[in-house]
DNA sequence: TGTACATCAGTGAACGCGCGTTCACTGATGTAC
DNA sequence: TGTACATCAGTGAACGCGCGTTCACTGATGTAC
């Protein structure tokens, strides 16, 4: 079936879509400080169509659901722990065993203040297990993220073979990650920040040692 | 003020406790059986009420709420994993530091077994950060399970002193439970059970060289 | 053993609330000639 | 530049669904004497 109308279809012109684009930004936006200032759970359609002054109906004009909104907060909170990981860590030598060590325990710890900072961003990104089939473009942030890690493990532990190698630094990032999400719940008996990063930093020379 | 009613009032005979000892347990049964099943997200009251042959409302004198209800599931769950790490590690001997960190492998595999055995019931223990504080008496369980981490690491770290220890074991825990709960999660790549077991008893290992 | 009475267990219909998504409609923005 | 027409953006009331909890009521189970 060729797409055989008489009279040529609209065509969306510049301003319109530069506005389409400011509003998704605005949205994205909106949605990011509800979640800081009050969590996921009280994250209601109503109330970032009023924030970006919009009619409740219109939100579906900008995402196809909440679902996929949420899926663009997520990713943009990944991208901006990449962006701090590598502002912080890629300057760092990884020439030898132990500078590369150092780098690994650096971004550890990159990844601890952003947690700490972004708490509810944060913790949105690993309870939107929802969605089951990761979109295409999503898998590849996570790979990109995976890098920080693997390059250093690299030098680390060169006798690996790169399957070895991504399972360890898989094995790594998960273990670190564990140490930080219960270290920062509430529930439990609040850990000290610095002690927090010592832990962490412990963790990560004796698994490199 | 005293209790003083002119009439004496009504006791719970002991047919009566025991009743309702046996409506507990089989509304616990019946949710963990549906959790198993269908995950806690489409776990009702309703149902619930039908599987244990009682009206919806009658739901309510057995417990005070669905929360009450989870908290007992959860509690429940966390007491059988300390029974399995007590029945599969508690022979082994922790005389020598070898021995010690062994037995703390051990214990590590237990978790997995467990986890990956009953997954449903064992991701709902973590996702009950909603009701905030926690009882007493279920913190008392953690400290328990707590146990069987911490004894082997004082044979291990011996200088550490109590505080440093308990950090320390939270920290193994921690490290530990998050290379499970990633390696579990369905979302990733799903890593081969054996890869998983090894990769946890590497980290174990390393963390007590 | 029997009667009067109090209390609690059990019932299920109704309450109450929340909230994402749709849809018929209007007004604005574009194209064709 | 102007007119006719198509298309899309934007609106907000209404839909639809889900579901925990309450509450007035009944029937059973206990106590008092």
């Amino acid at each position: 079936m060729e797409p055989t109308q008489s009279k040529a279809p609209h065509k969306a012109s510049a301003r319109t879509q530069d506005r389409r684009q400011a509003q998704l930004e605005a949205l994205i936006a909106a949605a990011e400080k509800r979640i800081c200032d009050n969590g996921l759970l009280s994250l209601k359609a109503r109330d970032l169509a009023a924030d970006i002054g919009v009619a409740l109906g219109g939100l579906y004009n900008i995402v196809a659901d909440m679902d996929a909104l949420l899926l663009l907060v997520s990713s943009r909170t990944l991208n901006r722990l990449g962006e701090s990981a590598t502002e912080r860590t890629s300057h760092l030598p990884m020439a030898t065993r132990e500078e590369a060590i150092e780098r690994l325990v650096a971004v550890a710890h990159t990844y601890l203040d952003f947690a700490r900072k972004n708490l509810p961003l944060w913790r949105m990104v690993f309870e939107l297990r929802v969605s089951s089939p990761l979109p295409d473009w999503a898998a590849q942030d996570q790979l990109r993220l995976f890098r920080h890690i693997a390059e250093p493990l690299k030098v680390i532990m060169p006798d690996l073979d790169t399957i070895a190698l991504t399972v360890r630094a898989r094995t790594l990032f998960a273990a670190v990650h564990g140490i930080i999400s219960i270290g920062l719940e509430e529930r439990l008996i609040a850990v000290p920040p610095q002690k927090l990063a010592d832990e962490i930093a412990w963790l990560t020379r004796a698994a490199c040692r």
